[in-house]
DNA sequence: CTGAAAGCGCTTACAG
DNA sequence: CTGAAAGCGCTTACAG
């Protein structure tokens, strides 16, 4: 029981030869031609003796581990943002990268990425720009999925794709003849970023289309509140609304039944997020998928090609969200 | 920039102190009567330079890591599963330890536990007895959610758990005076293990009450076949169906408004996992709420103490779940 | 092409 | 009550 560890050393006796071979085989070191044979009796220890690297060795010499710390705002988590986690995890898996997530309890514990020594930071949630500061004179590289200041350029990816997903769920109505939209937006505090950006993305384009601005009314989770914004919209002369997401959506096809209007005759719905369920609705939501496996790929490309954060704001990315067009709009 | 890294030895000349002592108080091992003076000290000096300590160093001193490691399926993770993991990881970062998902990919990396040295792993897929061996040699606790062999007592949290939301949806059922039951089950074949043991739950409460087998039907994620499937039952003198979860519920109530069948009156329906949409379906969705948390409340507390997995199979735990009446049944 | 040795930053017997 | 020193398992200059 709890024998000792297969080391790097037992290899190396085993194949007869330097740990220090050793490590240069198992790295692929460059530069460094190891005889064939001397190779694949290499390999043929490791196999035999079930050798595996100590990741904190490694970490320790390297001042550098294979995490990638995901900060994360403390706010309830959505589809998107679960499934932007998950696609991340995966891609990077396959690297050989392993992600922990930390949820930020914005406060003491303004230190909690140290720790690790992660290979990359992404922060999901807003952070304190000498916070970030900290982290990258650490060497460590923070991929800010947030636009904070407005002089910085920081790698926008989220961001940016927000704004475009209220610009698609506007288009898509206004191709559809309405003219008057509303805008769904959520109770909870924490999506404020989200929401603001989506909602943003609705005004530039009515602005930019010479339609009025869109008439917003929050919707808490609760039949009883949607129907009196189905109504207010309705009487406001409102054809059209673009809820925040999927869930809003629904909650709102729920109060035009309460309200006795007909979706879409009476008022059209487009959501956010393609949940699994969005096409059993009654009637089926028109919504926006957001790929977020699209995004969770150009992340990790990033975190392997070590790009500056600073690098790539310009780049179009992230911005593959498309239309999924059902009954609702 | 990449300035060197803050060790506990530059706390300790700060200190004027040995890094022994800093080790101690920061650690607060404990028959190590430090003066109060001194922790005071040290305290301050950590404060001021900012120390924070090398996990990989400890790691490798200690031989065992602050991450717990989730051995998932590869297979869609359903909402409750999600929350299992979201639940976790925040309960287990108030302690200090680190969550680290990896998807089983079932095949040549066998050994993807032994590089992190885990505290512990906690394995929601089918894992094989040979491996599981492994590991618990290796010194590391094996948190098993899946009874795996008959012989086995494994700590089967989730297991038992499946298995009593099938009976809370049976008998919910059959309280409300239905005799005759339908099951649908996923298509998706990674939810096996799941679907299996609830629909078994449901089978042993009918068998119980002597009421006739449950009539199974594969749902997927498509109206049309819902359609059919609702049909059948009531055919079959099905009065009310389990849903596997509320995704497989929500495709029955748009099978049966395709059927021109009312819900609750010629079919009821109740599903699992009381998704936040739930409350917004037509009808409004029952449903069995696993409350996640109080499982992954349970899984933590094992894992902080260390508890062997066989030791307290026979306590029950996660059988939390509980019925959310609304109007579908 | 290969190896001996230093050192990453901790914790913990051991000595005082 | 406090400290000097060994050692965890790697990687990598350096020497040959």
């Amino acid at each position: 029981m709890a024998r000792r560890r297969v080391t790097a050393a037992d290899v190396a006796r085993e194949a007869g030869v330097s740990q220090t071979t050793v490590s240069y085989v198992l790295n692929d070191v460059p530069h460094q031609k190891i005889a064939a044979g001397t190779r694949q009796r290499i390999h043929a220890a490791v196999e035999k003796l079930g050798y595996t690297p100590s990741a904190a060795a490694r970490t320790l010499r390297k001042g550098q581990s294979d995490i990638v710390l995901l900060l994360l705002p403390d706010m309830p988590l959505g589809h998107t943002a679960i499934e932007l986690v998950e696609e991340l995890t995966q891609v990077l898996q396959k690297q050989g990268l392993s992600v922990i997530t930390r949820i930020e309890d914005g406060g003491s514990n303004a230190a909690q990425w140290a720790d690790l020594a992660p290979r990359a930071v992404v922060v999901l949630a807003p952070v304190e720009a000498s916070r970030r500061k900290r982290m990258e004179a650490a060497g460590i590289q923070v991929i800010n999925a947030w636009r904070r200041d407005p002089g910085e350029t920081a790698q926008d990816t989220l961001a940016r794709s927000q704004h475009h997903v209220g610009r698609l769920q506007a288009r898509y109505l206004a191709a559809a003849g309405h003219q008057h939209l509303g805008y769904a937006a959520p109770a909870d505090p924490g999506l404020g970023p989200f929401y603001e950006l989506r909602l943003q993305g609705v005004r530039d384009f009515c602005a930019n289309l010479g339609l009025p601005e869109p008439v917003v009314r929050v919707i808490d989770a609760d039949a009883d509140e949607a129907a009196t914004a189905v109504r207010e919209w309705r009487d406001a002369g409102v054809t059209a609304v673009c809820a925040f997401n999927d869930e809003a959506a629904f909650a709102l096809l729920a109060g035009a039944r309460m309200a006795g209007l007909a979706i879409p005759e009476d008022l059209a719905v487009i959501g956010v997020d393609d949940i699994p369920v969005a096409r059993f609705a009654h009637p089926p939501l028109t919504t926006v998928d957001q790929r977020m496996s699209v995004v969770a790929e150009g992340l990790a490309q990033a975190i392997l090609r070590g790009e500056e954060s600073t690098v790539n704001s310009g780049r179009p990315r992230g911005t593959s969200a498309t239309v999924v067009a059902r009954d609702s709009a």
